[in-house]
DNA sequence: GATGAATGAGGATTCATTCAT
DNA sequence: AATGAATGAATCCTCATTCAT
């Protein structure tokens, strides 16, 4: 059922669901899970009557946890190299960190929200997420640290937790903020041309702290 | 009398217009705007009643601007090494760059929930802070833009920007996240030693991107 | 199924809409619009909270200008003889005047809070309503105008606003006014000597000022 | 006591009580009671702060009946003469009666937001304006059917009130409901040329109702 | 699966009023 | 006489949710 379901669903139009679930996606990496009314996601999904939605969720928590599930869910594969297994120690040292580093780069650009969203999820009260982390967070850091434990970067054990949080925001960071950048540097953060030079930054910046860059070989 | 009162007010009783601040700057931090009720903030304020509030502030928008500027204010201090005439180049070049960087450390580590609610305003629609952002944080970016560039760091004009958020979201990041890192990480961030381990990585960090690190110079 | 709904609806139950609009109609010819709280229509439409209410109207203001169309519409009628058509001179001119004068004259004896809400209306401050009165209130004068003008009564142009101004006044002011009236002269207004009494003088009191009375004739 | 503060308030300047009289007459006027925030008043007034208007009244009820009982004196001393006396039979049958709509129709078009207050009042739930009426507006009628009683008018004794209802809203209607007439006409009722054309008008209908005009004498 | 209606709780804000200064 | 601050109650309206259809 769930796997015959689930090939229904992929197939079968924006089938209600998704749509909430779009549509909630975008409001909540707006305004925050509080900024957000029911009404205005059953609007934006072009149900006309808020009861409709509880349809397909119990309740607005609920709708929220799914889009964090949805949203988390492609960007854990990015890092992990879609394989979920525990292999990809090459991703961070060999010639595949560029190309992991740029397939996250893709992704970002063309979703700006769902690092806003997971970056706002970051920031609110903890409680309220806690199954979110433990179930998609945890063990991404957890693979993250094994990792760059065994990379050999030049860092201790007790530095790189520090290590991975800043590669996290250096990363997320810009993406995330993209609006406020705009607003800052007036200038569109999401151009083709910002997002080749944030690309070139991220890069140099990832191999530089990893100890790993081709510059520092020389 | 009017100077008596002020300086009085200054040291004495939180009054009340301070008590509602320092309320509503912990709520908005871990809750951002739209979570937070003025009921709320009233009652962490001491006051009976919301009216009491409104004898303070038009709204509740202006609570949240006025937190914001207050927060942002010495943060801003703090970078621009509190003389804010345009002197600062050597802050990031010379020896200065370690002792403000310990400096915001130090603030940061103290004040976690200024960084919180500044990435969360950065987050929220910027609309609703269009004004702070032109106020505080534009200045701030075409200051260190100007820093950045007469530092002679490798980098090219084209790509400062992205230098400047990526510094941004690097040394703030972790401490607006810190909760969820600690979720995350199961330790306290905040600890003395984790702000410390944090602190070398910071300095090591910001040495590197810039180019300027001891490491480099070999 | 929508037709039979619709049948339906206007048989039976009170409809909710029409309970609030019941209820708001007299209370609000009694105090006002803003005299009035939506606690109190909600409460006398028999609904137990007032977000029902908002079900069926957007906010107060809808629900006033409803009553207010509501209450002007059946008016508006009894003057042009019900066929909203430009034919009704002899309404003013022939013996069809003191029909027309009986008509309204039953008619607010028996709705007396209808000109009170109006005439209070009127007396409101005008932009809230200018969209009543350009929908309903103007083409009424416009009308007006028009049949006096054709009658041939015995005031030049420029006086007609002021004989159409005294007219509604004087047929529309007595049942306004019924509750102060009431308090002064200590009897009832409504009852149905006094107005019978009020039929009588209205009719002269209109012939007189149109110049179309029996007794001018003589 | 009484005399004395009145003397010196009377030359002593707007004197804030005045002032807000003064503010609270056009208010109430514009608004009605329950339309007007007593901030607004003090606002109008001058006054920095709402606690300071409540040294001159005890309430804003207290306001309301002064303005009220301010704004009706003189319109009651206008009709009976300005000698409050019982004499003026002469001032609704001879000569007199010209002069006296004469003044009626000058102060009133001074003064339009009276009889728009007044008319207000009559409107609003009457046990609010019991005491306006039992002291200024029920001798005011007893006086008026007295003198239509021994002018010898046409009318019976039954009709009386009605005549004098009518006479009422035919006089002060017109500049009571100026604004919406203004709305209606589209022309400005308390222009000159359209204050005259109204006591053209008043006088005729007046003479006419009471069946004393000049063309009735025939 | 979708909708219209209803509802209790709570949202921000304003109300009239009082008190100490 | 005037003001700043405080307050309980009320304002209009929106919240998320449920139920019958």
């Amino acid at each position: 059922m769930s796997a015959r379901t689930a090939a229904v669903r992929a197939r079968e139009a924006p089938s209600t669901r998704d749509a909430i679930l779009d549509a909630a996606e975008r409001r909540f990496a707006e305004r925050g899970f509080a900024g957000v009314s029911v009404r205005q996601i059953t609007a934006d999904a072009g149900l006309k009557n808020q009861a409709s939605l509880y349809h397909h969720f119990r309740n607005k928590r609920a709708i929220y946890e799914a889009v964090l599930a949805r949203g988390i869910a492609p960007i854990v594969a990015l890092v992990t190299g879609d394989a979920s297994g525990p292999r990809p120690v090459a991703a961070l040292t060999g010639p595949d960190l560029e190309s992991t580093l740029d397939r996250i780069c893709d992704y970002l650009a063309v979703h700006p929200h769902l690092p806003r969203l997971i970056e706002r999820a970051g920031l609110d009260d903890s409680r309220y997420l806690r199954g979110a982390v433990t179930r998609h967070l945890r063990p991404l850091y957890a693979q993250g640290m094994h990792v760059l434990a065994s990379a050999g970067t030049r860092w201790t054990a007790a530095e790189l937790p520090h290590v991975a949080a800043g590669l996290y925001h250096l990363i997320f960071g810009y993406f995330a903020n993209a609006e406020l950048l705009a607003l800052v540097t007036q200038d569109d953060p999401l151009a083709p041309a910002a997002v080749a030079g944030q690309r070139r930054f991220m890069k140099a910046a990832v191999a530089e702290l990893l100890g790993l860059g081709p510059e520092r070989e020389t």
